[in-house]
This record gives structure tokens, C-alpha cells and sequence, in this order.
DNA sequence: GTGGTCTAGACCACA
DNA sequence: GTGGTCTAGACCACC
């Protein structure tokens, strides 16, 4: 459970919680009915305010990946239905196009393009497709 | 010369005209010296703000894309220099791992989305890099 | 005595004892002097905090639903004096009330509703009026 | 466009406003690409603070009722597809089940029940199914 | 201790 | 003008 937050990137910090915890819970770093810090803490380790990792917390709890039981604390819900495979379609499809304007735009080559991602994806640690979690 | 604008994605729309206006002019859809529609003009086929369409001509004049001749309109500017290879690794990586959390969190695995992607590139008629724009 | 706990439902925990208990006793289920299973017992069966299921109880005690005998355990109380009609009826509204606008937001009409809570209602063996609780 | 809020009654604040924008759309007071007050606006007139309204509109938003555009306002979003059976059962049984309970705790019985939905119905000026909105 | 809600006020980007 | 984000600090209910 380590999360980094960038400041200065221009993503909301609350959606940079969620992303993290996302991939954290694709990948099983978190595993169903584990806890995370509470709110409190987890806003001391990232110099943020509560309210923002509220936020966070709370947004993944409407989404079905979290769910926080009121004097407990939050937790990592069970792995859901997938969605449904058109909506999943648009929606990689959707965050691709962006990528290849800005591809577009600076000049790359589809060859470049697919070595860089290659590459980014060892950092990632990932390979396999994990459980969709939203 | 056909734009698509679509308010809802997020994306502000000023964005939406830069973007696709960069990649016509990559892919060689707009030539250097070629006249754009005015401000006017471009706002009513879109059916969007003039201030927006204004917005995206000086953003792009700004960043060497476009230049203006005063009561002539806009024109598309010669090809420029690269930006520096450190700087176009960066922009481009920050979309890339946008995209990456996106996969991760729909369940993708790597060869699912390069698949995608060689698709998509079809699609988008390019696969050789063009001059960048930006 | 079934109890059966959804700790992610959004009602508060002790709430879900205190109803089940009400509703138990309303339907004759738990009847007058009866028994009930100590804090400790309780709190194992359904697998939540002690505190819990102490502080439905109290609550009930408060309310007049249930009496405890110190050192004996909690027992259900004879049965009370209806409360007043308007109380009653504020009550009974208020609930009503959110029940029928998420039968808007969902799109039930009238008549589906009322066919709805004529088949649940079998379910829960109940259709004539038990004494009131609290 | 008439808004009630009720600070005393425990249910949030923000969720009043969604309950009530959503039976609005859903029995077609509120109409699609229709614009809502902006934020500053209703927060004004239901004397209270603007982030309170913005949570409702977001949480709306995101439900796919509503459709935001900076710099304009937010609008009505087109009707959706309707949730699976399945889940809308669910989801109204469950709030029909809350109901339930205070009807046997406060010795209501069905015929009693039943009557007081209708009478209540009629006040709603409601009944006929609507598009459902969420 | 935990999460949930609300208020207040600031700053930014968009149209 | 609009909505969106973040911070600060308060209060409440729950466990």
C-alpha cells in the first residue's frame, strides 16, 4: 500500500487516490474484505486534506470497489459482475483515442508508440489481465 | 475538414479543436499556408461558443501551429523544428499511463490492448510518424 | 429466533437488532417474560461488536420493549400502551415517503407497487395488525 | 422547480435535492437537455451551501440523470436505458422492506397500510410508471 | 477510534 | 457568469 501523489499534474488528487487504489485492487495488492488506512491517517502519510481522501473513499464505495462499515473502517470489495463487454469496448476505446491524439500530435509512429507502452508496461508489473474492478 | 465535438466527454471543448486540428494538420489533412474557416464561421458548424473556437485558434497561433494574418484569417504555419526529446517523452508518457490505469482497472492484459491499439491505428489511417505539431 | 445482519446496507447495525427484535415480538414471535440471548451470545452469533448488541438492547429497555433483571438477563416486556395516533401516523408517513420516491426514481407505478407490498407482505406472514412495540 | 428541504428529518441534505430532481425528471417536470438553476443560484434560495448542491448535481451527474458543461450550467441528461429487472427489483424491495418493518413495529396492518398508500399516492400526484432515472 | 455530513472560503478552468 | 477542486474545521452517529 504505497500511493504517490503528484500535485502539480493537473489530475484531481482525489481521482489519483482512486486510480491507485484501482490498480492496487486489479492487481490483488489489495485483497476482498481488506482494510485500508482510515481516512485520518492515510491523509497524514499524503500531506492531503481528510475530506479529499474522503472523497476518494467515498466515490469507489458508489462504485462497488470499496465498502466502509460506519466506526470500522473501509474495505476492499468483493470482485464484481464484469461489466458488460460494449461498455468496457468504449470505454478503453475512449482513453486510446486520447493517447493517440497526443501520439499524433508528437510525432510518433505506431512502432514507437507500441514499444514505449511495451516497455511502460514491465514497469507496471503487469501483464495479465486482472479482476475489472469498475 | 470535419470536426467532432462531443461536450460531454470531459475533454473541454477548446481542447477538442486544438486536438483535432493538430492531427489534421500531422496527418497532412491541412497544409502549410492553407486558409482555416474563420472564428465565425467554425463556431456556427459546431454549434459552440465563438470565444471557444477564438480560444483554440490563439492557443495554437501561440504555439507556432497556426499564425494569423490580420483581416486574411488564420493559416496553417510551416512545419517546425521537434520539441526536445526529453519533453516529447514526458507529455507522451503522462498520456500513456492514463491510459494504463484505465486498462488496469477494466481488466485489460498487455496483448489485449497492443491488439486494440494496431486496430485502432488502422482506423485513425496512421501508422508513420508525422511531423509534430506541438 | 432468526436474526440476520447486512452490516453494508447503509442501516446502522444496532438498528437492524432493535427492528428485527420489535418485529419479532410484534408478530409473537417472542412473546411476553421470554427470554432473550444474553449480549455476549448474541454478539457471537451474528458476528458483530458486543457494544452493539448492548446498545440495542438498552435502547429497546429505554423504549419499554424489553426489561432486564440484573444478573438474570434482558426479558421482553408486556405489552405497552399504543403510542399517540398522530405520532403514529408521522411515523408511518415519514417511511412512506422514501419508499415512494425511490418507487419514482425506479419507475413503478401505482399499481406495481401496491402488487408488490400485497406479495411481500405474504412473505413476511403478516397481514393483520400486532400490537405496537415502540 | 420547487424545492423542499428539511434540515431536522436525519436524511442528508444533498440527498433531498437528488430525490427530488430525480421524481421531477422522472414524472417530467424536469425535461431532458433542460437547464437546472446553477449551483449559487439554488444554493441561495434553499439557504444552503453551495458545495452541498454541487455533491447533489456531481452525485447526479455520475448517476447519468444530469449532464454538466462548464461555463454553461447543468442540464438534464437524455433518458437512459433501463436498469436490469433484476436490480430494480432489488433495489425497491429493499426500501419496501424498511417500510415494512415500521408498519409492524407501529401495529399497522396490510388494508390499513395499503389505504394510506393510496391516499399518500394521490398527494404525490403520481400514478402512472415513469422513465425510470436511476 | 471510525466514517459521514455540512459549512466556509479560496482558487482555477471554462464559456 | 458557470462548474470543479481543495482546504479547514466543525459536528454527529457508529462501534
Amino acid at each position: 500500500m504505497e500511493f504517490t501523489i503528484t500535485p502539480t499534474t493537473g489530475i484531481p488528487i482525489y481521482q489519483q487516490v482512486t486510480d491507485q487504489i484501482c490498480a492496487a485492487v486489479a492487481r490483488g495488492h489489495l485483497k476482498p474484505d481488506e482494510r485500508l488506512p482510515s481516512v485520518r491517517e492515510l491523509s497524514q502519510v499524503l500531506v492531503i486534506n481528510p475530506n479529499t481522501v474522503a472523497r476518494a473513499y467515498t466515490e469507489l464505495e458508489r462504485e462497488g470497489v470499496l465498502y466502509s462499515r460506519p466506526g470500522m473502517g473501509v474495505f476492499v470489495a468483493a470482485l464484481r459482475a464484469p461489466m458488460p463487454k460494449k461498455a468496457r469496448r468504449e470505454r478503453i476505446l475512449s482513453a486510446l483515442d486520447r493517447l493517440l491524439v497526443e501520439a499524433v500530435r508528437l510525432g510518433f509512429g505506431t512502432d514507437e508508440l507500441i514499444e514505449l507502452i511495451e516497455e511502460r508496461v514491465k514497469q507496471f508489473q503487469w501483464n495479465q489481465p486482472a479482476a475489472p474492478v469498475s
